[in-house]
RNA sequence: GGAGGGGUGCCCGAGUGGUUAAAGGGGACGGACUGUAAAUCCGUUGGCGACAGCCUACGUUGGUUCGAAUCCAACCCCCUCCA
């Protein structure tokens, strides 16, 4: 088609957030004639989202932000049974307790994205456990499964692929689509949602809540996906040493948010301006254009503006500053991570391997003399070469607190408590 | 229910009586080079440690043996084929 006429789409496509579409033409239509509702279901199994989930996040809060309106749906039904999906580790069942605390948690993220309300275009979070708990089997099955051709199921790839590789695929797993289509009907039903959104392995689930909703309800339904994001060098996004790069400031701060962006291969740049901040195109343009250590300058915007989304500005800027205090400077900002050791525990003097594990710098003793042996750990920007060398009180130089560092990334401040 | 195959360190995977804390690869971390990038090269990669060693580890529990990831038995789990 033609470049799309609503804003919303020229800014999914232009962007980079457009996969495929079951009908871009009717879709922009739709959006061009009035407020669109639609939806991106989300596992309720952690207590928080981390950057796998950030396309999904931007492109509700894109809708938003073009006068749409964003449904957050919340996998309560389908995480009390278990995504069966993907790795075959049993997962362990998550009482009702759970997921709510989970769900509050996801909540306080979207919270930072999102602007929830009654609005014609404020978003709202829905949570499948609300219609699928009351499923009754038979029913369910001459309303809804005699849509469905098995034949047609098992050409879907999520399918097709298991049964190729000659892996298991339980009936639960088989049913999942099936559910998940019916989500779709139910929320066209209840909120008048006619967009599903998701990732590009959600294709299939998309296509068949479409389908269903026009053979149950006549209605036209949309569906549309993302792209996989992966690194330019091939690795998937968001995996750190430490894990999952979270969305919340519990389990990641501020600053290592930050770093997380800041830290972005070359080649991603670009992408990543037009994907995880909402600066305008032409500025990203003339960001990415930079070359050599001039994309540096294109990183810290990215960071910066990454984490303003995430955490407000404020919170950016003083990571930012800390940043700049800590890399450029050289120096000991006195927002780095921190962790204290007693006073008395101090004024004794801390061997440099258990000042390392107490900085959290290396889980182990033992890591942390690996460290020291090999040259990785600073102690107030001063190599340490003796693993058992003592650190006190005559030490805490900046800010009363010793810094210490592990390679040239990681800095932590050992204050006295 | 029957027959066969398999469960090894963060992951994959070699190892079928001793020199095996366990080849190799991946990942991760540290170093060099740089630009807090990528690529490349080097090193490290169970815990404790007075650095002499000690402890824990190859699905689980017992057994054989001077000695077991390796042999035996039972059990648990996974896969394939048959019913």
């Amino acid at each position: 088609m033609s470049a799309p006429k609503s804003a919303f789409l020229a800014a999914m496509i232009d962007r980079g957030f457009m996969h495929q579409c079951t009908d871009l033409e009717g879709l922009d239509a739709a959006a061009m004639k009035g407020v669109v509702t639609g939806y991106i279901g989300f596992d309720c199994t952690a207590p928080s989202l981390h950057v796998g989930s950030l396309v999904q996040i931007m492109i509700l809060r894109w809708m938003q932000q073009t006068g749409h309106r964003p449904i957050v749906l919340m996998g309560g039904g389908t995480t009390k049974v278990g995504d069966p999906s993907g790795k075959d580790e049993s997962r362990r069942l998550l009482t009702d307790d759970d997921i709510a605390g989970n769900m509050a948690g996801i909540k306080q993220v979207f919270a930072k994205f999102l602007k929830f309300g009654n609005g014609p275009t404020d978003a709202v979070m829905v949570n499948n456990a609300d219609w699928l708990d009351k499923l009754a089997y038979i029913p369910f099955l001459r309303e809804v499964g005699r849509h469905f051709s098995i034949n047609r199921m098992l050409s879907f790839d999520s399918v097709k692929l298991r049964l190729e590789r000659e892996q298991p695929l339980t009936f639960l797993e088989f049913n999942y689509m099936i559910l998940q289509a019916y989500d779709f009907v139910e929320l066209a039903r209840r909120q008048d949602c006619v967009l599903q959104m998701g990732g590009s392995d959600q294709w299939g689930n998309i296509v068949n809540g479409v389908e269903l909703g026009r053979r149950i309800d006549d209605r036209a339904l949309y569906g549309l996906t993302t792209p996989l994001i992966t690194l330019a060098s091939g690795a998937k996004m968001g995996k750190t040493a430490q894990g999952a790069v979270w969305l919340n400031a519990d389990q990641c701060s501020p600053y290592d948010y930050w770093q997380f962006w800041r830290n972005t291969e070359d080649a991603d740049v670009g992408r990543f301006l037009r994907l995880f901040t909402e600066l305008p195109l032409d500025e990203i343009a003339r960001l990415e254009r930079l070359d050599g250590a001039g994309l540096n300058e294109a990183k810290k915007v990215l960071a910066t503006e990454a984490t303003a989304l995430a955490h407000g500005r404020d919170a950016a800027m003083q990571a930012a500053e800390t940043a700049r205090v800590t890399f450029e400077q050289g120096g000991t900002a006195s927002d780095l991570p921190s962790v204290s050791l007693p006073r008395a525990k101090l004024a004794e003097g801390v061997p440099a391997f258990e000042l390392v594990v107490a900085a959290k710098l290396a889980a182990s003793n033992g890591e942390a003399r690996r460290l020291i042996r090999s040259g990785g750990i600073k102690v107030n920007d001063q190599a340490v070469g003796d693993e058992t060398a003592k650190f006190g009180l005559e030490h805490l130089v900046v800010d009363d607190a010793i810094k210490v560092s592990a390679g040239r990334k990681r800095h932590t401040l050992v204050r006295a408590g």
